[in-house]
DNA sequence: GTAATAGTGTCTATAAGACACTATTGA
DNA sequence: TCAATAGTGTCTTATAGACACTATTAC
């Protein structure tokens, strides 16, 4: 190597084409309360490879339309749901020659949580269905393409894990919602029932939600209705929700 | 698109070459103690771009030697410390246009821990100097290459998070250790002191360490060896270290 | 004996779980 | 009135922090 060389004329015949380097994508898994169950987004694919089977919706990094990561999956996440995400979070990143069989490839993880409010699901050319799923029937009765199957469970368990020390599942209800409402979507994700009274005392004292006013009506008493304050959709407790005692 | 194509000829026609992806590589944030203190591996880099910065060990992967991802880590590692990681964990991704002057870079971030027992680190081709330094002095008085202070600045929050709750520090301790030198490397990460028998009583009812039979002499009473239970380098406590009351 | 560090006994404080109780609506 | 869900009062339990105490070594 020239020992005159300097950085700017090491770039201009810097060639990345010489090297070979592992495909790149992010995927997602995309969470929301339907019909009060825990689902995700699939796609089913329209384009080899694994076509015609089920997936996490994803896609290759648009190099000239993304500055960043972020890019990328904010770009994909509207191209598929058309809504703001609620939350957004990377999980892990995967990579090795057998995982895609079109070479060694790197696939980075997200997970998505929205609120189930009006969205209208979107096909594109990579995929020819678009649905919203039940977890849990996807687990037992679904095998997805690539790593698929691996990927969501990571995501899963990650979404479970921070069930128990942060305020996350805020982001899967709508703006205004009853403290039963948001007990009932923990109990959902944590799969076991939470001790009302430990709930309410431990959501009113982080002093993350406030009263809107307004009141849920139904053929029983009213609830109040709350919204989340400002930067508190993702609380850390200190303390973990421990679950039922023996 | 030929409605009659099969996967496999899809494949056949399939060139990596003809797309436009990012260069894809991972770094390591390594951490051991000596002399009392926390310390990162850095390396100055031989060669360009930022030839002659700090920077964090990694590198590209090896698309014919390594199957995963994880085989390019290990690998890095080797090179570089040449001894066994105690624990290696997967911290973040970060992609973006401009991270890198050769173009649209991906790198993935894994932090290490290692004891720190008689290790020779080694020098290559890319790298012309190894070094440990006090975390603390790279980031009051280090401008690292790249992205690197940001890389290194989650990697740490990574592990102070994690000492909170787990007991990943005995990670950084060689395989038999007093109680005190546990507390001593705990106190170093968090960056106060714990209460000497919250911290017997905590470590102890977990039940991940086991009495040696050994002890540790001096010019003082001498204290019990332990070492590691099998599978509890990586123990979750339920509840976290809260720190000092006011 | 003293200095130094190892190790314990036992109190308080905090926040979670348990569970019975009251409150407010529609029908 | 009753059914249904909202919301509270208060006891118990688990585990962390505080802090004074005792134990065992070298000198």
């Amino acid at each position: 190597m020239n020992s005159q060389e300097t950085e700017s004329s090491f770039l201009e015949n810097y060639n990345i084409h010489e090297f070979d380097i592992p495909l790149t994508s992010v995927d997602m898994t995309i969470f929301t309360i339907e019909d009060d169950t825990l689902k995700i987004l699939l796609v089913k694919r329209a384009q080899f490879p694994s076509k015609g089977e089920w997936a996490l919706p994803g896609g290759f990094i648009n190099l000239k339309a993304d500055d960043t990561l972020n890019d990328t999956v904010s770009r994909k996440l509207k191209e598929k749901t058309g809504v703001e995400i609620s939350h957004l979070e990377q999980v892990a990143t995967y990579g090795s020659a057998s995982r895609d069989p079109r070479g060694w490839s790197v696939t980075i993880s997200y997970m998505a949580l929205i609120s189930n409010n009006n969205i209208t699901l979107t096909a594109d050319e990579s995929s020819e269905e678009v649905v919203w799923l039940p977890i849990e029937e996807i687990q037992k009765n679904y095998q997805l393409a690539f790593d698929h199957s691996t990927i969501l469970a990571e995501c899963y368990q990650r979404l479970k894990s921070k069930v128990q020390y942060t305020s996350l599942p805020i982001n899967l209800l709508p703006n205004t919602f009853t403290l039963s409402e948001l007990q009932k979507t923990f109990e959902l994700i944590l799969g076991y029932g939470i001790e009302k009274k430990s709930f309410r005392r431990r959501l009113l004292a982080a002093d993350i939600i406030a009263e809107t006013g307004e009141m849920r009506v139904g053929s029983n008493r009213p609830a109040k209705l709350y919204c989340p304050k400002s930067s508190s959709k993702e609380h850390l407790f200190q303390r973990s929700i421990e679950g039922p005692r023996e």
